[in-house]
RNA sequence: AGGCCCGUAGCUCAGUUGGUAGAGCACCACCUUGACACGGUGGGGGUCACUGGUUCGAGUCCAGCCGGGCCUACCA
């Protein structure tokens, strides 16, 4: 086996590994999560990914983040399921497929009909639809494919038609004629989270006059859709307005039509103080309007086609686009000498959100969630702390929302989703059933009439933590998994997703859906713009996958995930963390040359211990601590640094050299002991970084030695716990002053410019008991630091060469001549002048009195040994520069 | 209009309860030593946006201010 290494390539590379691994895991089914289990639950229901999606950056942070934990949780004994799934988002998906079939056959849906469009639809899904979780294989995602589900499966449509029926059965969902937001494009209603509001767009506002239907006179009104006068039924002043005060009551002439138009008084739409303190009322078209005009009982005309052309009730202006319209109208009213200027105006334009298109507030019969209910549970819930959001800062977002919300109006007007279980007898009869119904349940009529809507996407999104398994059956799987443990998905679907997640769980399974919500930071491109499929910014992972490997761009993502804050992509970083992949490579292939002194039936001999293997112990075990302890916060950044800092900088760079002198030249006991230390410090290191790295991790860990009983992978194997034991160990860290002397020695080698290659003799002076512990020890300066003899002052003290000092240890390089008198004199004067200041703060702050009286003793304790220390080594670097000549005696 | 976040080394960013400013990359010098040049060793580099306040002590808390970003909102 030892003889592999040799085959084993120099540099690590990901693509020849990853796939190959993944296949492992998943056909030896690791990644099976079990409805019955002695091991406590763990589970995260995936964020469904639309099936029009191809990998982004942003999936791939949720994968990570995601993945990470998973894995974390079912290495440390969790019965830990991670469920997959695809949403069949309604709009995006009916507009690419409609694209398609316009690029290939030139025909609109309406061309094929509705039951044609949505066949074609399904082909589509059966033949793209499970790109994206393939995309996610390549990330290491360990899902649970057995349970994958689809919003629009069968049991899901149970789940839904079973949800809606309950909420009408309770009053909760209702019909009604109101106002809506309204796509002219896509031909539907939308909800109020689906409008963008694009802030900041530069509009005019028109002045027109309404002429006074008695007597002379006329009212001046201002609107940013002149267009819209055509629907007037009102024209509102406010009830104190000295200006209009005559005239309420009163009534307008419309100039295009004659009719009469009340002037009414609402103190509550109208501010005097802006325009001309008169507002035009068009209660079909416009939110504030909708409302006047329920207040004062006006006429609600609607002018627009569901195209956003004008109807029939816009007389000469029928059949024109909305913004044709609005010329036209303009043009009118200036031919009739009413046109009374335009002034530039700043508005928020609400646009489609999908498709970009100026919406329309619109009349017509939707269908409505009553939603005050159950916000209500779902606001309590998070108060009590049954749900704790992760940063807790959005725990305000979510709240502030869910205070103010405005009843949901869910059926699109759409033809990919779930029709609305709803019928109609020719009387007019509401029917709503779980099945299809033989006859009206109200007139018993037989003839009835589906409605033609679907449902918001959202509203099964909604149910997704408990539909996904098995609701509204009570199944095991639902017994076990369901509140999920952590949702984890990005800030911006707080409202659409995670807020009715919250309200649908609670109201249908009676708790929360989640215990935590970790929202991550939003991927932004390199100018700090959110990628988005609609502006076709996005990066492609795989792309990056394919020239770092899975792992690094893994890495990377949970590094840069601090709470909080966005992640701008750096390629930089990704190369930086495949060199990390790398590097640990390398200390494998180091490892595994000296594996075969490994006896893995017998148990660690601690007793039998160098001081470098018992170091990297005490530091390994640290690290797991600060690790998990990181894990358990969702400090991603924190925990992958640690991981980083421990592997390369710890072990690497430290212990693989303090090892070398014993694995090459110890005697068989020792080569054997320190040869187990390096294996179990390396292995438990490797499972440690899986859940962040999860196939170089792999790839290693398969080719250790390792013990008759242990797991057939690293993913299944348990993951690293602190010895308490060895987290505090005060021989462990008296290493450090090793370590210090040797980065000592090595800095004043520089200074004096010894070659590279040279070896050098050293004396030092210390204490008697640091003596006596360095004398023992002065073997390990040999291959760190280049020194052939390193002897206490008793037997030499070369003077009028530079010294060096660290932790209390004074020591001497004899030689003849300083090469580099010059920088060495500029760097002495430099450190001089820094601890000089240094020196001087602190002593300010002990002789102030204040600070003495009012700090804790152990930060008094602190500065009086930091003084002392700062001012030995000040008192070295005079001495050094008086011996260069260069002191001021 | 309201709310939230950010401004720390050339770049990208960490900095838990206030107690001598950190990482990665980049940069400089030296080194192909028997895991690794995707490497090693040693370095340089910051008045923590600004102004006040609280405190013995503030990157860290409070107030204000400048700059950047985001989210909610029906101002005609």
């Amino acid at each position: 086996m030892a003889s592999e290494n040799e085959t084993l390539p120099k540099a690590y590379e990901p693509a020849q590994v990853e796939s190959r691994w993944y296949t492992f895991w998943k056909e030896s089914g690791f990644f099976a999560a079990h409805d019955e289990s002695d091991k406590p639950p763990f589970s995260i229901a995936i964020p469904p990914p639309n099936i029009t999606g191809s990998l982004h950056m942003g999936h791939a942070v949720f994968v990570t983040l995601q993945d990470v934990l998973t894995r974390w949780k079912r290495m440390s004994g969790y019965n830990a399921l991670w469920l997959p799934g695809t949403d069949h988002a309604g709009i995006a998906t009916q507009m690419l497929v409609e694209r398609d079939l316009m690029e290939k056959e030139g025909k609109s849906r309406h061309d094929i009909g509705r039951e044609a469009f949505v066949e074609r639809v399904w082909a589509w899904k059966r033949k793209y639809g499970g790109r994206i979780t393939e995309q996610f294989q390549q990330l290491g995602a360990s899902l649970d494919w057995a349970r994958e589900r689809f919003t629009l499966d069968e049991e899901f449509n149970r789940a839904v038609r079973e949800a809606f029926v309950r909420l009408w059965e309770e009053g909760l969902i209702y019909r009604a004629n109101r106002l809506i937001n309204w796509c002219p494009k896509d031909r539907t209603a939308l909800s109020d989270l689906e409008v963008d509001h694009d802030e900041g767009a530069q509009g005019e506002l028109f002045e027109f006059a309404y002429p006074l239907a008695e007597g002379e006179g006329e009212i001046v009104v201002a609107t940013t859709r002149p267009e819209t006068m055509l629907g007037d039924t009102a024209v509102a002043v406010h009830p104190d307005d000295e200006r209009y005060r005559h005239l309420i009551g009163k009534e307008v002439r419309h100039p295009f039509t004659g009719e009469r138009i009340p002037i009414v008084a609402d103190s509550i739409l109208v501010d005097p103080s802006f325009g001309t303190g008169a507002v035009k009322i068009t209660p079909a078209h416009d939110f504030n309007d909708f409302e006047v005009g329920k207040r004062h009982g006006l006429e609600m005309r609607n002018i627009l086609n569901p195209d956003g052309t004008l109807n029939e009730a816009a007389g000469p202006f029928a059949g024109m686009d909305r913004f044709e319209a609005r010329k036209a109208v303009k043009e009118k009213l200036a031919e009739l000498g009413l046109a009374r200027g335009t002034k530039p105006h700043v508005l928020a334009l609400a646009r489609c959100q999908r498709c970009g298109t100026v919406v329309e507030p619109y009349l017509s019969s939707q269908w409505f969630v009553k939603i005050a209910p159950l916000a209500k549970p779902a606001i309590e819930a998070v108060e009590k702390g049954d749900t704790v959001f992760v940063p807790e800062t959005w725990t305000n977002t979510y709240m502030a929302w869910m205070r103010d919300i405005h009843d949901w109006c869910i059926s699109r007007q759409l033809w990919w989703g779930h029709r609305i279980p709803a019928w109609y007898c020719p009387d007019g009869h509401i029917t709503v059933a779980r099945e299809t119904p033989e006859s009206c349940s109200t007139c018993g009529a037989r003839e009835l009439r589906q409605d033609e809507d679907v449902l918001d996407t959202w509203f099964s999104s909604g149910l997704w933590p408990f539909a996904t398994l098995g609701w509204p059956e009570k199944t095991k799987a639902l017994e076990t998994f369901y509140p999920t443990s952590v949702l984890e998905t990005g800030y911006d679907i707080i409202f659409f997703w995670v807020a009715r997640m919250m309200m649908m769980g609670l109201h249908f399974m009676g708790q929360v859906p989640f215990r935590t919500v970790y929202l991550h930071a939003m991927v932004r491109d390199e100018k700090g713009d959110k990628m988005s499929k609609t502006k076709g910014n996005v990066i492609d992972p795989l792309d990056v996958t394919e020239k770092y490997g899975a792992d690094a761009l893994r890495f990377t993502l949970a590094a840069m995930t601090a709470q909080g804050r966005d992640i701008k992509l750096s390629l930089e970083r990704v190369a930086g963390y495949k060199a990390f992949a790398n590097k640990i490579w390398n200390a494998a292939r180091f490892a595994l040359l000296h594996m075969d002194q490994v006896d893995m039936s017998r148990a660690p001999e601690p007793e039998k211990w160098s001081d470098a293997d018992r170091w990297i112990v005490t530091r390994y075990h640290r690290a797991v601590a600060d690790t998990v302890a990181a894990l358990q916060a969702f400090k991603f950044n924190e925990a992958t640094s640690r991981v980083y800092q421990f592997l390369w900088h710890e072990f690497c760079d430290w212990y693989i050299e303090l090892v070398k002198p014993r694995l090459y030249d110890g005697t068989p006991e020792e080569k054997a002991t320190s040869a187990r230390v390096l294996r179990d410090v390396l292995e438990g290191s490797l499972r440690l970084l899986h859940p962040f790295m999860p196939f170089v991790t792999e790839e290693i860990w398969q080719k250790l030695p390792r013990a008759k009983d242990d797991p057939p992978s690293i993913m299944i194997a348990p993951y690293p716990t602190p010895d308490p034991d060895r987290l505090e160990d005060a021989e462990a860290d008296r290493f450090d002053t090793l370590v210090e002397w040797v980065q000592a020695i090595r800095s004043l080698r520089v200074d004096l410019s010894v070659p590279e290659g040279a070896e050098v003799e050293v004396f030092f002076d210390a204490d008697e008991e640091t003596t006596a512990w360095l004398a023992s020890r002065v073997g390990w300066l040999r291959r760190l630091a280049k020194v052939k003899r390193a002897a206490p002052r008793a037997e030499g003290w070369p003077e009028k060469v530079p010294s060096g000092f660290v932790r209390g240890i004074d020591f001497r390089i004899p030689l003849e001549g300083v090469v580099n008198r010059e920088e060495l004199v500029a760097k002495l004067r430099k450190e001089e002048e820094k601890l000089a200041a240094e020196l001087e703060k602190i002593q300010g702050r002990l002789s102030n009195e204040r600070f003495l009286a009012r700090a804790p003793a152990d930060v008094v304790a602190k500065d009086r040994a930091l003084s002392e220390e700062m001012g030995a080594r000040l008192a070295k670097v005079r001495e050094n520069l008086a011996m260069l000549g260069e002191g001021e005696g």
